[in-house]
This record gives structure tokens, C-alpha cells and sequence, in this order.
DNA sequence: CCTACCGATCGGTAGG
DNA sequence: CCTACCGATCGGTAGG
């Protein structure tokens, strides 16, 4: 019952009357949680710190969650439940496995680089703080995500754009991909559209790339 | 002056008499601090929990090193000195351009994977966690570290064996290789070495790879 | 390198 | 959602 709330849309504004408003002060949480977080990372990031960012005194975030670490599980979990959400509409477009590929890489990419995307970034790097019970929650999301990618290599091999298949691949591109996040600074000289694209000449065969 | 103490070997065996006794307790603080550094973090490791690991008391590895930071600084740098050390020695040894590329990959994930190999994981993942001023020490090794990488990328391009030699290239290989570092467990399925070649068979050419 | 300790800060709670 | 607070723990130090 009370993950209810978390079926309202996180973006509606704050300024309409009834029941939104407590589900926009829970997302203005998890939103300064998930940049905190990926700032100075879970331990380093106080109760003070995220209630001090939207305006509250450090005894009230505990209104909304139960636990500092209940604040990071709905981070990393809500984050990957919007993630694959972008990730399955991208799929389900048909398209050459060519530029369905292009546009999982331009997903992920918007997902780990965009200015205030910090949830995944969040996952990616302080998945042990995690605690072990919450694991298995996000662990299910992350299977369904990274099916989509292991199919899309399947169709990229059986194309002559692949070489191999494999799940070896497919993390040597996650971590191709994911370690953009540790140096990309948005404003800088390339847009993620252009980095999508030198990533896929990167990935694919070039007998074919083009 | 300090310093000087670093010189020492840092395998040396404990049971020798002379001035050989302080550098290795000094040691085996580094090695714990960065295996703990690297399970929990740095800011989920406690004084208390290094100390108790080389079994001495909470006040004690002060004697050693002037703060926490201190000990944080010192596992990278000196990880980070020895990881170019390894690599200077790979990339001194005349090859052509592919075995260099691949002793290069052996080299890298040695220092990554291997059991007790914890420095480099800890300079990678907790670089947020070092002070400001300790940082222009470390990021000086790492463009030596990074340069030799980028010379042996041009003699691959050169040799046709790679289609751009950019910074883009190296870093979108350094997040591959790194990346297996959060997968990776020892004495599972693969061999380092055995990974080090299907991560060459993916970066390099296919047309002229063999 | 140990003993004994300190000030500061932390996550969390009671009661409203 | 605030006020007021608590027990626990932390990094670090003095003195030996």
C-alpha cells in the first residue's frame, strides 16, 4: 500500500491541489538523494544533507522513508524501472538491427549522462552499499534490461555486424558504455549523440558499418 | 624524507632483523587498507576496522600515517607506481604492435583481477573519496600510465589492425577492461589471460586480427 | 605501538 | 513535517 505512491507520475508539477503532494515531496527525496549519492557516494551523503537540499530538517525524511537505506533502494530501483521503460520503447520500434542498436546506445547514454540522470549512475557505483535484502528487487529489473541488449547482439551477429555474441560482450560494451559516466561533462565538446555513434563504429564490424 | 620509507621493497619478508620491521608493518597497513577500501569503500571503512586487520589498536596506525586520508593517498600512488612499473616493462620489450597490445591487456587486468590486486580498483572506484591536493600526485602516474596505452593505439592504427586511435578509443577500451573488475571472480570460468585475448579479438580489426 | 579519551557527527525516534 | 533529543560510533590525540 504504501508503494502506491510511486505509481504517480514522478514529473507532474507541485502546484496542483489533492493527493499530489506528497508523492512530489517523496520524488524531490529520492532526486536529491540520487544526486547526493552519486556526488559523494551513499556513507558519504548524511540524513542532513538530502532533507537540508529540499528544505527540511533532518528528522523528516524519515516521513517518507522508513531508513536511509530505503532512500537508496527506491533510488536504484524506481531509477531502473524508467530506464528499461526507455529502453523497451526503443525496442519495440522495428527497425534495422543497425539503428535498433544505435538506439539502445542512445538510451543508455541519456540515461547514465544527462544532466540530473543520477539514478543508474547511483546503481552502477554504489551497488554494495546496497543491502543484501534489496538486492534481488533490482537484480530482476537488470535481467530484463540486459536481455534486450543480448538480443539485439544476437540480431547484430546473425546481420554480419558482430563478430561474437556472447555475454562477454555484451560487458565489455556495459563497460565501454558506463565508464562514459565517469568522464563525460555535459556542455563538453561532444553530444551524447555523437559519442552513441563513435561507440557503435567502435562495437560493430566495419566491412558493413555503413 | 618521510617518504623515503617507500623505497623499501614492499614483498619483503617480516622476520628480518634492522630497520627492515617498521616499513613492513607500514605495508601490511597499506595492503589492508586497500582490500578494505575496496570491499566496503572508504568512507564504510573505519580506522578501528584497518587497524584490527593487522591486529594492532585503533590509535595505532597514526604512528604510521598522519590521517585516514594519508592512508587513502597511499594505496593509490603507490599502487598506481607499481601498475606503470609493470606496464613501462611490457611496453620496453620490442613486439609487434599486436603483442605488445596484448601484453599491454595482460598487464592491466593483472594488476585489476588478480587476488590481492586491490590498489588500482580502489583508484578507479574511490576517486571521489581523495582530497583535492593529493590528486595532482596520482593524475601525474596515471598520464604516464595512459600514455604508453595511447602509443601502442597508434602503432595498431598504423599497422591497420585499428580503425581510430582518438582519446575516445583508449577511454571507451579502458572502461571495457576496468569494468571486468566488477564481474570478475577469481578461479571462476575464464583465466585472466584467456579474457585478455577475447577482449583483443573484440577491440582489434577482424579483417587482419590473425 | 598501547591506553584512555575527546569533540563532533551520525542515523534514527518520541511526541506533538 | 518540526523540535528536541539519544546512543553509538567516528577520526584523531596526549602521554607514555
Amino acid at each position: 500500500m504504501a508503494r502506491s505512491s510511486s505509481r504517480r507520475a514522478p514529473g507532474s508539477p507541485a502546484g496542483e491541489p489533492g493527493n499530489g503532494e506528497e508523492g512530489n515531496r517523496r520524488t524531490e527525496l529520492i532526486r536529491a538523494a540520487a544526486r547526493l549519492f552519486r556526488e559523494k557516494g551513499y556513507d558519504a551523503t548524511t540524513i542532513r544533507d538530502i532533507a537540508n537540499a529540499v528544505g527540511m530538517r533532518s528528522g523528516s525524511p524519515f516521513y517518507h522513508f522508513k531508513s536511509k537505506q530505503d532512500m537508496l533502494r527506491a533510488v536504484m530501483s524506481e531509477g531502473l524501472q524508467q530506464a528499461l521503460a526507455a529502453l523497451e520503447e526503443v525496442a519495440a520500434r522495428p527497425a534495422p538491427p543497425r539503428d535498433k542498436f544505435r538506439g539502445l546506445i542512445r538510451a543508455h547514454l541519456a540515461t547514465i549522462l544527462e544532466p540530473s540522470a543520477d539514478f543508474i549512475p547511483v546503481l552502477l557505483y554504489e551497488w554494495r552499499a546496497l543491502d543484501q535484502e534489496s538486492r534481488a528487487e533490482v537484480i530482476a529489473v537488470k535481467d530484463r534490461y540486459e536481455a534486450i541488449w543480448q538480443n539485439c547482439l544476437r540480431e547484430l551477429k546473425k546481420a554480419g555486424l558482430l563478430r561474437r555474441d556472447g555475454k562477454m560482450e555484451r560487458l565489455l560494451m556495459f563497460g565501454a558504455l558506463n565508464w562514459i559516466a565517469q568522464w563525460y561533462k555535459p556542455g563538453g565538446g561532444l553530444s551524447i549523440d555523437q559519442i552513441a555513434d563513435q561507440a557503435l563504429e567502435f562495437f560493430l564490424c566495419p566491412a558493413r558499418t555503413k
